[in-house]
DNA sequence: ACGAGCGGTTATCACGTGTCAACTAGCGAT
DNA sequence: ATCGCTAGTTGACACGTGATAACCGCTCGT
C-alpha cells in the first residue's frame, strides 16, 4: 500500500499536521531544519497523497478534463493532447480525457465525480456546457479567443488564393452530422479578404466526406474558382469530384485545405493545405488554464507557426 | 452543493446507515416499505453518492480509464469509445481516456490517483503497463483475444483479392514512428489463405504515408499483384502511388483496405475495403470487461459483421 | 412467563486529508 | 518573579462513505 500522511509524519518524528503544511507551501511556518527532515521523509517514502482523501477534504482534485471535440481524432489532435499533458504534469496536474459529444447530463457527472480543477477544450463550449461549469463552479477554458486562430486561417487560405490568381473564391464548409465549431469564423475571415481584394463575397458551400455531395457543391460553382476548404477531408473529396468532371485542378479550380493530415502528402496533385506547430496550439491552451490557476509562471507563449504547405492544388 | 447520503437520511426520516445499506444492494435487509421511502427520498433530492467518500471508503472509484492506441487512427476509434461510454455509463460507470503513449510511470500515476476501477485498451498491453496494472492490482482488458478478429481480417482481405483472381498476393504494413500493433497476425492470416489457395507465400512491403515510401514498396511488386493493406490510408498511398507509375487500378495491381474510413468513399477508383460494425467491438471489449467486474447479465454477444465494401480498387 | 431467536434499524468506526485554534517553550520586558 | 509575546508545533475536527457490531422490540417455543 501506498504510504500516507501519517507515515511520513512517524517517520520523521513530527506529527502529522506538520508534514500537511509542509508540504502545502506553508513551510516557512516551521524551522528550516523541521521542513527539510519532513521533505526527505516524504521523498524517502515516495509519499504521494491521495486524491481521495484530498479531494474530500478540498472538494477539488488534481484532473483537468479535456473535452475531446468530435471531428476525426487524426494523429494531430492526439499529438497535442500528447503535449498537453506532459505540461500539465509537469504542475503536479493530470490530464484526462474525454469525448464531448455526450449530452451535458454526462458532463456533469464526469464534473460531479472528478471534480477536475479545470475542463479544456479546443472548441467552443456549448451554452449547456457553459451552464454546467459555471453551476459547478469549475473554470473552463475552450478556444474561443482561438477565434484568432480561426480568423488566421481563413485569412491565409484566401491570401494565398487570391496571390495565385483566382478572382472568385469560396468557403467550403464540413456539412455533417458532427458539428463544424470553426467553420464560421473562417468563412468570415474568407469574406474580409475578399472584400479587402475588391473581389466579389464567397460563395459558400457545405459537403460531406462524399462524392455526391462534392458534386452538388461544385454545381455552384464554375472554372476558375479558388476554394478554401475546412479542412484537407474536404479538399480531398472535392478534388476527386473535380478531376471526375474532368476539372483540372489547379487550373480550372484551385483547392487550398487544412491541417496538413498526411494524406494530403500523398494525393495527385499534391494537396496545397495549410500547417502549423501543434505543440504551440496545446502550450497556449494549457498555458492559459494554467495562468487562470494561479500557478504564476505561465510558459512563455509560443509561435503557433501558421503557414501554408506549398502543394499543387491552389 | 450536492445532496449527501445524510440528507437523503434526514429527508426519508431514516438513519444514514439505513440509506447506505439500501442503496448498496441490501435492500433485503429492510422492510419494503422502508426501502421504498429510501429510493424515494434519493430520487427526490437527486442524490449522487460522492465519488471522493466512496473512493476513500472503498479504495476503488467508478472510473473505467480506457488507453487510446496512438497509431493514426481514423474517426472509427471515436465511434468506439463513444458507445462504451455510453455502455459503461449504463452500468453506472464512468469512462475516461487516456493516450497510450506515455510511459508506464504515467500510467502508474493515473493508477494510484484515480484507482480506476478496470483500465481497458484496444491494443495490447505491453509488459511494463501490464507490469504496473498487477502491481496495483487492477483488472486489465486488452484485445489479446482479438487475435482472433485479426486473423479474420487478413483472412476476409486475402480471400477476396483470391477471388478476384489475383495470383500473387502481399501485404503492406504500416511503417511509422507509431507502433503497428495489428499488422504481423494479419500478415500471418493472408499468409494461411495463400498456402490454402496454392499460391507463393505473400510478399511482405511497409511503408509510411509518404508516397516515395510507397513507390519504394511497389518497386518489390509487379503488375498483377494483389495487395492487403494494413489500412484505409496505405491503401490510398498505394493508390496514387501505382497511378503515378502508370499502374492501373484494379488491373495491374488489386488494393484492398481497412477500415471503410471516410475518405476511402472519395477515391478514384473508390477504394475496396474491409468494414466492421464499432458498436459491436465496443460491446465486446466493454462486455469482457463488465463480465470479469462481477457484473452478472453480460451484455450478449454481437455481431462484428466484418465485410468486403465492394469498390473498384480490387 | 421467560429466555431464545430474529427481523429491522442504528451508532460507531475507519479511510486520508487540510485547516485552525490551541498549546508549549523560550525569552525579553516590567 | 511574573507577565506577555512570539515562533514552532500539535490535537482535534470535518469532509462523505461502507461495513460491522450492537441494539431494540416483537414473537414463538417450552
Amino acid at each position: 500500500m501506498a504510504a500516507t500522511s501519517a507515515d511520513v509524519a512517524r517517520h520523521a518524528g513530527l506529527s502529522r499536521a506538520t508534514v500537511s503544511q509542509v508540504l502545502n507551501g506553508h513551510a516557512d511556518r516551521f524551522a528550516a531544519d523541521t521542513a527539510q527532515r519532513v521533505l526527505e521523509a516524504a521523498k524517502e517514502l515516495g509519499y504521494q497523497p491521495s486524491t481521495a482523501g484530498r479531494m474530500l477534504r478540498t472538494g477539488t482534485s488534481d484532473f483537468v478534463v479535456a473535452l475531446v471535440p468530435n471531428t476525426t481524432f487524426g494523429g494531430n489532435l492526439q499529438d497535442i493532447f500528447d503535449a498537453a499533458t506532459e505540461l500539465l504534469a509537469r504542475k503536479g496536474l493530470t490530464l484526462v480525457l474525454r469525448l464531448s459529444t455526450q449530452s451535458p447530463s454526462s458532463l456533469d457527472r464526469i464534473l460531479a465525480g472528478m471534480k477536475p480543477r479545470a475542463v479544456l477544450s479546443l472548441q467552443p463550449f456549448t451554452d449547456a456546457e457553459r451552464a454546467v461549469l459555471v453551476e459547478r463552479d469549475i473554470p473552463g477554458f475552450d478556444t474561443a479567443e482561438g477565434g484568432d486562430l480561426n480568423d488566421a486561417i481563413g485569412r491565409i487560405q484566401a491570401e494565398h488564393l487570391v496571390s495565385r490568381g483566382y478572382r472568385r473564391l469560396a468557403f467550403a464548409h464540413l456539412r455533417d452530422n458532427r458539428e463544424d465549431p470553426y467553420g464560421t469564423d473562417r468563412e468570415v475571415a474568407v469574406a474580409e479578404v475578399c472584400s479587402a481584394a475588391g473581389l466579389p463575397a464567397p460563395t459558400v458551400i457545405g459537403l460531406g466526406i462524399d462524392l455526391d455531395d462534392a458534386g452538388a457543391a461544385l454545381d455552384l460553382l464554375e472554372p476558375g474558382y479558388g476554394v478554401a476548404c475546412y479542412n484537407d477531408d474536404i479538399a480531398i473529396t472535392l478534388l476527386t469530384a473535380a478531376g471526375l468532371r474532368g476539372w483540372r485542378v489547379p487550373d480550372d479550380i484551385g483547392l487550398i485545405g487544412m491541417d496538413h493530415t498526411p494524406l494530403s502528402r500523398v494525393t495527385n496533385p499534391r494537396l496545397t493545405t495549410v500547417g502549423y506547430d501543434l505543440t504551440a496550439v496545446a502550450h497556449m491552451t494549457v498555458a492559459a488554464a494554467l495562468g487562470a490557476l494561479g500557478q504564476s509562471d505561465v510558459p512563455p507563449m509560443a509561435d503557433i507557426n501558421l503557414r501554408v504547405i506549398p502543394g499543387d492544388s491552389a
